[in-house]
DNA sequence: ATTAAAAAAGAATTTATTTCGGTTAAAGCT
DNA sequence: AGCTTTAACCGAAATAAATTCTTTTTTAAT
């Protein structure tokens, strides 16, 4: 798919992204094509990855998610593929939803989503603490969230 | 909209979080229901906001964002309004997609999508450092990321 | 200018969404 | 238990959207 995207490509990229379900009629009374290039160039899209998926955002405190944190992870290289024991523990844990490698003070920041306290300190005893390879761990514990754009910032 | 959701609630609510453009014909084969009371659960976790958007996650890396990182904020306290003039000056900066205020050694937890090191330098340079609230802070510029789940762990 | 290739439009067809009336099933009451 | 009310579900019809295919337009290159 060695072709750049235009301006129409990347107006598409952006409205889907705020609006993952807009019709693709809606979506070429926007853009001012009509819907058959419009769904062709959105097919194109998707086909080459620029789209990689579609997801539907619920409200995590409705659902009874109250508790978010950060956790930052130092871990001890003493032993042999300290990286990828981690991996793989991390992976297991559905608690944990994302996870990044990361430089400065500690090697790895995880994010996870909890019930509640008692929750949190279940997860933090039984599953984070055993994993052999971790050396430390702290917590940020996210009071509030005062920006979190599903919206990735595209120039055009 | 007081009454609770059940097990088909939120066996919708994990294919639309998995599956944001699935349409309601398959949906409701997924579920085991017709289209008819299907689309009205839909329907009706929208408008209840459980269901708060839909989104096309893109990849960021064929758009050119090369640099994602996490900034970890501590801010200065002197001032009146610490926290509000923080946040005004965050909402402005459009490569900060996520503003999270934690506990812990720092007081926010910021989210960066950048197209380079440059552009990197030009965002701390201009727009971080000129905020008169921050006191210190410092990068996590993100290597990898081995888990990114755009859905959330819900029970059924 | 002419041609070739790509992109867009229009129209027809297929598929999905949405609405509505009727039925069943469950829940609450006496 | 029997009766009643309410909510959920289904099927079918009507509406709307997606998709396909053919024709036209635009673009770019020669």
């Amino acid at each position: 798919m060695g072709t750049e995207l235009d301006k129409t490509d990347l107006q598409i990229l952006k409205i889907l992204q705020a609006n993952g379900r807009i019709t693709n009629l809606q979506l070429s009374n926007e853009i001012g094509l009509s819907p058959a290039p419009t769904l062709e160039r959105v097919r194109k899209l998707e086909n080459a990855e620029y789209i990689k998926s579609y997801h539907a955002l619920v409200d995590e405190e409705k659902l009874g998610l109250g508790i978010k944190t950060f956790i930052q992870i130092s871990l001890d290289f003493h032993q042999k593929n300290t990286i990828q024991t981690f991996l793989d523990e991390i992976q297991t844990i559905k608690e944990i939803t994302e996870c990044h490698h990361v430089t400065g003070q500690c090697d790895f920041l995880l994010k996870v989503y909890v019930r509640d306290i008692k929750s949190y300190e279940q997860l933090i005893m039984e599953k984070i603490s055993r994993i052999t390879v971790v050396k430390t761990f702290q917590t940020m514990m996210i009071m509030s969230t005062s920006k979190k754009e599903p919206i990735v910032p595209l120039e055009y």
